[in-house]
DNA sequence: GCTATTTGACCTAG
DNA sequence: CTAGGTCAAATAGC
């Protein structure tokens, strides 16, 4: 009998598939990030082991892990409504703004699952903070620094904490991101995770792009026409004035570059050729990029809204 | 004087 | 009770 009782079944058997499919592409996220994992630390084998991006691996497959044991947990019996729903993706998509829905008896609350992002540079994140504290942090050397968003007063929630990494690189930072932005201000100046299409940023051909043992690295990058042909006009670098620049704000341009993104993730992903040099996938600033890349899209890498590549 | 940062006190979850 | 997160008064810089 058709009657209006069916509907609602047809909806829990759909948000049981989506979850579903959720853990489905978890699991391949997890696989992808494992295939890349193995590829860019035997990459880093000379002249010494990357202890950075074993630990960024680590994390990463650390977070899928939990993500999946936590979504398997939800949809043990998708007959009862006893379990919490999971909201996996917020309706903007941006990383940072996963939350869950814990049902717990009548009522329904909201826990932020945080996101963090390992980097160089923990104020370049194009949104305006205002720290409010800092604590010592028992396990952790260094202390922790607490920001709010400047625009709090407007009612945006947005929050993050900076934390040195517990790593023999003093530089590198930890940012754990909590709520969305939700002030205005975000949409004027906000520097965005970069909408990278993978495969309009790397080369047509797979040898036009190539790195030379000793050779300088944006030397490689102009010699990519097809880099360069992907759209001219907004290209704020000059990479003809990189080599011989010493200014680190111009570096630092160069290094937000998608064309770097693009060009150093694939290098260091292919290996194209045995020459790469270590320190261009490696060597600070270069660093900065390439480690913000790989953490930020290995850990979602897969969902075509964002361009993420598909290995 | 205004705004941002510092820092000790306070609050709260485990 | 303890550790981590937040508050708010004091301070610094412009």
């Amino acid at each position: 009998m058709m009657g209006a009782m069916e509907k609602p079944l047809i909806m829990a058997n759909n948000a049981f598939g989506e979850t579903e499919m959720a853990i489905q592409e978890i699991t391949r996220g997890y696989q992808l990030t494992k295939q890349i994992q193995s590829m860019v630390l035997k990459l880093g084998c000379e002249p010494a082991p990357l202890q950075l991006p074993g630990v960024l691996f680590d994390e990463v497959l650390q977070a899928l892990t939990m993500a999946l044991t936590n979504l398997k947990s939800t949809t043990s019996d998708p007959k009862t409504n006893e379990t919490s729903s999971v909201c996996l993706i917020s309706d903007d998509h941006r990383p940072d703004s996963t939350s869950i829905e814990i049902k717990s008896g009548s009522r329904k609350r909201r826990k932020v699952i945080p996101w963090t992002k390992v980097t160089y540079a923990p104020h370049d994140d194009g949104y305006q903070w205002r720290k409010y504290g800092q604590k010592n942090i028992q396990k952790s050397k260094s202390s922790r620094s607490y920001y709010r968003c400047t625009y709090r007063d407007e009612g945006c929630r947005a929050t993050k904490h900076v934390e040195e990494k517990d790593c023999n690189d003093s530089h590198l930072f930890s940012v754990t991101y909590y709520e969305n932005h939700t002030c205005r201000a975000n949409s004027d100046t906000i520097i965005t995770t970069p909408e990278i299409k993978l495969d309009q940023l790397l080369p047509k051909e797979p040898n036009l792009f190539s790195f030379e043992s000793n050779d300088n690295m944006f030397s490689s990058l102009k010699a990519s026409g097809t880099q360069q042909s992907v759209n001219e006009q907004e290209r704020s670098v000059d990479l003809q004035n990189i080599n011989n620049t010493n200014d680190q704000a111009t570096i630092e341009s160069v290094a937000n570059s998608e064309d770097c993104l693009g060009a150093i993730f694939e290098a260091c992903i292919e290996g194209e050729g045995e020459g790469i040099p270590t320190s261009a996938c490696l060597s600070p600033p270069w660093e900065v990029m390439s480690m913000d890349f790989l953490v930020q899209y290995s850990s979602f890498g897969y969902d075509d809204n964002f361009g993420f590549p598909c290995f």
